[in-house]
RNA sequence: GGGCGUGUGCCCGAGUGGUUAAAGGGGACGGGCUGUAAACCCGUUAGCUUUGCUUACCUAGGUUCGAAUCCUAGCGCGCCCA
């Protein structure tokens, strides 16, 4: 089978199951992406990710390109080596990172401008140049670079953003040569059905120039611009029409979604990646994903608890170690307290998406997604 | 035995006459975290019959309209001298 091709083994029903090859191996989905901004997902080794059977790992283009530069991480042989990593890898553009936190950020016909939170200097990209970054990087997955609306906005502010994600939807496009990398275009369009299948219309069009002028198309689809505030309910409004406008051979990524039910849920529209930084981050607070809903491992009801952490799971945390270790560990704010929980909250989104994807291959994910809703689990997320 | 210093809320510690139920840390308790500038951020932390009242800055007296803040004595602790 060539790169970046699906095997489509069951697009009848909504709920999808996949396998993608890439360079550095395939990954099947429905699946959970571990978020590594700086090469590296916080708190966990590699050989952790691969006995977690993890696939793809998220890196950042604008954290990576900032520090340590993308010269370096290319003299080191791209971000896999550097990071010792021979799994598949995604590197997203930085396009959020650049809207969300650069207050000097300057817009103009033909890129952009800001300055690095890291020292102040200034930074200036067109798509052309974000793409060749990502190239440098040398990750199997590129995302094109896009604008990602605050919620709440005004429709024309987010319609502005659709138009110019598409834009450097058709630039990336046309840049991008790597022939080992393959990219995603992004949907946007906020809570604006209209605006969504503008978009997506924008990217298919966009594919079909690029195509026919003897051109690379999409090797899949981001979905951006949700899970930015809204209450989730909202996003299903839309969510399910949306994914079910882009082609159904190729991988539909929800990004920076990672509530188990919302991932139970979103999958049943049609969905099949996501990323999200919730299960690490909220791992080094004290938080731990489990059968019975979110666990606070700070509270003191787990002082004496003895037991293992969620007693359902399987993960090496949970055969190894007590609550009352695990708060006690939190409490003293000891790395280790963090280490355990992002390895289990890990293991918790990947094993859920393991376990759709059986039961989409055993078409029945109804019966899934119904047992999943009626856990005390789902009440939580 | 003498001299000097010191004693604040669970702990450390600021405050040297009124806007002080008492800064700031820490701890404790609770909440948040969604394409990671997060091992972070935000609350609460004397009691009660809670738009107010009571009790509170070692103890007991005193000065003052008013004291954690000034005075006297005692007790504890620290350093120095004998």
């Amino acid at each position: 089978m060539a790169l970046f091709d699906c095997t489509q083994e069951a697009l009848s029903a909504r709920a999808r199951a996949l396998t993608y090859e890439t360079a550095h191996g395939s990954f099947q989905t429905p699946m959970f992406m571990p978020v590594g901004t700086s090469a590296t997902v916080k708190g966990v080794t590699v050989g952790q990710l691969r006995d977690l059977q993890s696939h793809v790992v998220l890196a950042n283009t604008y954290h990576l390109s900032l520090r340590p530069g993308a010269d370096v991480v290319e003299q080191a042989g791209g971000v896999h080596r550097f990071m010792s990593y021979d799994g598949p890898m995604l590197t997203d553009s930085g396009g959020f990172q650049v809207f969300s936190l650069a207050d000097t950020l300057k817009l103009d016909n033909d890129g952009l401008t800001f300055r690095s939170i890291y020292d102040g200097t200034k930074v200036r990209w067109t798509p052309e140049a974000n793409m060749a970054i990502q190239q440098q990087l040398g990750a199997d997955i590129a995302m094109q670079l896009d604008q990602c609306a605050p919620y709440p906005a005004e429709k024309a502010f987010v319609a502005r953003a659709v138009d110019l994600s598409a834009n450097w939807a058709r630039r990336c496009l046309a840049a991008h040569d790597r022939p080992d990398q393959t990219l995603f275009g992004i949907v946007q369009g906020g809570m604006h059905l209209d605006l969504r299948l503008e978009s997506v219309r924008r990217l298919r069009e966009i594919e079909d120039e690029s195509l026919s002028g003897g051109g690379h198309r999409f090797g899949g689809f981001g979905i951006g611009g949700y899970s930015v505030g809204e209450d989730h309910d909202i996003m299903f409004e839309t969510l399910g029409q949306v994914a079910n406008a882009l082609p159904e051979d190729r991988p539909r990524y929800l990004m920076g979604v990672g509530n188990p039910t919302t991932l139970v849920r979103a999958v049943r529209e049609g969905v099949d990646m996501f990323d999200c930084v919730l299960p690490t981050r909220t791992a080094r607070m004290g938080t731990a994903f489990s059968s019975t809903g979110r666990m606070n491992m700070r509270n003191a009801k787990y002082t004496r608890d003895f037991g293992p952490l969620d007693p359902a799971c399987t993960c090496p945390t949970c055969q190894n170690h007590s609550r009352s270790y695990i708060r006690h560990l939190v409490k003293q704010n000891e790395m280790l307290g963090g280490i355990l929980l992002s390895v289990h909250n890990l293991h918790y989104l990947l094993d859920l998406m393991r376990r759709a994807r059986e039961a989409v291959l055993a078409n029945s994910y109804e019966e899934f997604y119904g047992a999943w809703m009626a856990s005390p689990a789902a009440k939580d997320y």
